[in-house]
DNA sequence: GCAATGTAGGACCGTACGGTCCAACGCGCA
DNA sequence: TGCGCGTTGGACCGTACGGTCCTACATTGC
């Protein structure tokens, strides 16, 4: 029954992951999906834009169990875990060798002007990546600097992830990702106090 | 003769950066470029794929005379230069009020696990893009510090501003980029010789 | 005057898309 | 045995796509 539904989810993200959401057509998700026919696919999704609405919410939950939730280790210092948490992102990409992006952001790009339901889905996505990120930003404002201002600085680090993946993607060449991952520490790195010590220091 | 190829390539670029490259169809196209049918279409260029081809190509030389000629501008200091670049981008994205991103991380997102063609041709795109940054670090090398990798900064600069246009563009809010913009303008500053006394300077 | 070239208009083809409809099947339940 | 019902297979629909082909007309240069 739900088996089928996670099934279909779990085709749908692979292909859409791909190729884009437009490019994959509802007959490739029921091949993908190892279905019977067209109805059987509508007996569980009502349409194609849905079943897109529902991968996007299950991709966001995978990335938050599996990227985001070493931001909330309590036993690990906050900065720390922020650092991890780039490392988790280069290693994520790097489980499909540099070639597959963002999901939010694949998604983003393709759809963010043409269909404002996706829109709003996403934006919804980072906004809560964001939350994230800038929670700890506040957990850790004691060894920060005092005019760090923790939802611009979270919003610095996603974009530039973000475009990283991205370029990451054309290039076809991990060591971009990695280079720009060792970047972005150094300009949090930048924002905690004693600055001219910490600089440069591999924290 | 050429007069309306430079129309059908006009009308193609505004379609593809609004809605990409899939989703504009040859009769878009055609209909933009007012054109009579498709056999018009079909006079000039031999398939969508190569008009496409075609249309990043322009882009780009438009970017680089609209965007990329200020790095190059031998009367103002280099670093001065780069913080005026940066500003371009800011303005060439407030000019469509944030809707639409960067032409070539939109195809990019869209076309790079999926065609190999584009591609191609987008990896050379940032590697020009790279290349114009990367020249002006290595003039402005003197006031930079030592352990300056040109290569690695133009990649960060790079990847930083197209993720924050696809932010900008999800979020349907310009102030995203212009942090982000200042931001990064900070990061660069980090790494000009005596950072202590100019990473705050506004420069 | 004639040929070549660009412009125009439209019929047409095969394919693929998202989505609907319906007939047949399997299975528990009485 | 017969009934109800969720599942399955697949034919089908209207539309749109990229692309081809053919005809006709206007312009230009020889």
């Amino acid at each position: 029954m739900q088996e089928r539904r996670v099934q279909i989810l779990d085709a749908a993200a692979a292909l859409i992951a791909e190729r884009g959401f437009t490019s994959t057509s509802v007959d490739d998700v029921i091949r993908g999906a190892k279905l019977s026919g067209k109805s059987h696919f509508y007996h569980y999704f009502k349409s194609k834009e849905e079943l897109g609405y529902e991968v996007l919410n299950r991709q966001f939950e995978r990335f938050a169990e599996r990227g985001l939730a070493i931001l909330r280790e309590p036993m690990i210092d906050p900065l720390e875990r922020l650092s991890l948490f780039i490392d988790g992102v280069v290693a994520l990409q790097a489980e499909s060798g540099g070639r597959r992006g963002s999901p939010f952001g694949n998604l983003a790009a393709e759809l963010a002007d043409a269909h404002e339901g996706f829109r709003v889905r996403i934006e919804a996505v980072f906004e809560r990546w964001a939350s994230q990120i800038g929670s700890l930003l506040w957990e850790a404002r004691p060894m920060l600097q005092d005019d760090v201002d923790a939802v611009r600085l979270s919003r610095f680090i996603i974009a530039t992830l973000e475009g990283a993946v991205l370029m990451t993607r054309v290039k076809r060449d991990l060591t971009v990702l990695e280079g720009i991952a060792a970047d972005l520490k150094r300009f949090i790195a930048m924002h905690v106090r004693d600055a001219e010590q910490t600089e440069r220091r591999p924290w």
